[in-house]
DNA sequence: GCCGAACCGTAACGTACGGTACGTTCCTTG
DNA sequence: CAAGGAACGTACCGTACGTTACGGTTCGGC
């Protein structure tokens, strides 16, 4: 059983860092090292190994084999917080500059090693309701990506920038619009080649795809 | 080692049905039902009780259980067999039919629960590189969902009706828009509401935003 | 310097499951 | 009807790994 630390977080939230000792998340990293190498595949020996650990240890601190990946994924996504939107630029130019970092900054996190790692044990888990971690996985990425991109959907929309009616049917399309077959091929092996300039373009042609359906005026 | 039929398929390509004998198809419903229930966790004992079989068959079968899984992968490919579109009408109406139709035949095909199933095992394995199911599952689904949508979107082009450059590129914004976020929320475990109502409505906006943006005259 | 707690390393246990062997049954074929 | 092969059911083996147990070591506090 999980070792209960001061009020377990719901389903998909991240523990805050500090909840972790600086030693604990020391091992932390090394599982996830180890996850980005080996997958599902990792053993709490393994982990133990590369963390200079025992397991026992590994069973005290987490439980089971299931808490460590949980506690591992919960880490990952606490690394990466979120930096939010001043609300103060709304001109169209800035707008279309916010959207496009955005969608390249995604596009850079959903090519990387770790993401990758993390999100197929998280569909392997999905499967078998053991654990969360598709929930913690969709929470800290796609709907955290949602949260943050509200605002600026939000704003433009003020601005008189952007037209939509729903906001959360708009982000699904940039959603779509920036994704599209990257992910589901990532996870499945394929290399999309997926280079910073490859990404860069990608990002650009999405948000004027995106202006051109949402934008208020006609820039087609 | 696998039993070496005539022709092994090279990578991604489906075994053709014939190459199964009507017992064998029936293990391999069987492989696929459980696959479906059980994900990656299914064992090759539980895959003869259900199909009332020996376990020294599977293996003679299908070498070992990895060989199973393919052979499972491929045999649901065979079983969705590509409609060809036919180049007869190219007027727009029926050009914007034939992308919401594919539109909606895809939803419904990613939203099942055997190609969750599938997809799940697929992107567990692509991480070990044991087999090539990820290479398999994603020629008969991402692939092969493209070969048979290029052929209408250059008749659409031919027509005048589309105007793109890459037709790749092309397809691969109808795919983001068709799917946004759909398949992964879906792979993760999320239930993102695929009744066939929404299937219905999100194939139409997809296809009306997509001839909003490759549509050769303005339609917005 | 001593004590206890936390932690390391390793050995050991139990189990689940992939893979194999074998006796039996059933079906085909001559 | 006899012979042979294919397939069924089951028991078995080996191994990998999750989990537990235990002795040795470090380290902060008294």
């Amino acid at each position: 059983m999980n070792e209960a630390k001061t009020g377990e977080p719901k389903a998909g939230e991240a523990k805050a860092s500090e909840d972790w000792t600086a030693r604990q998340r020391d091992v932390l990293d090394a599982a996830l090292r180890l996850m980005v190498e080996e997958g599902d595949n990792l053993t709490m020996a393994g982990v133990a190994r590369r963390a200079s650990c025992s397991k026992e240890t590994l069973y005290k601190w987490f439980g089971d084999r299931d808490g460590l990946l949980t506690a591992t994924v919960q880490w990952q996504a606490s690394k990466v917080r979120v930096v939010p939107v001043d609300p103060g630029k709304v001109d169209l130019a800035s707008l279309a500059e916010s959207l496009e970092g955005y969608a390249r900054d995604w596009l850079k996190v959903i090519a990387s090693d770790t993401s990758i790692a993390l999100n197929r044990v998280a569909v392997s888990h999905a499967g078998s309701g053991k654990d969360n971690l598709g929930a913690i996985v969709l929470e800290n990425g796609r709907f955290a990506l949602a949260k943050r991109l509200k605002p600026v959907l939000d704003a433009g929309k003020k601005a008189g920038h952007l037209a939509f009616e729903d906001a959360e049917t708009a982000f699904r399309t940039f959603f779509g619009l920036v994704g599209r077959d990257v992910q589901i091929r990532l996870l499945l092996g394929d290399w999309p080649g997926l280079t910073e300039a490859a990404i860069a373009e990608d990002a650009a042609r999405a948000t004027r795809q995106f202006l051109a359906l949402y934008g208020a005026r006609k820039e087609q």
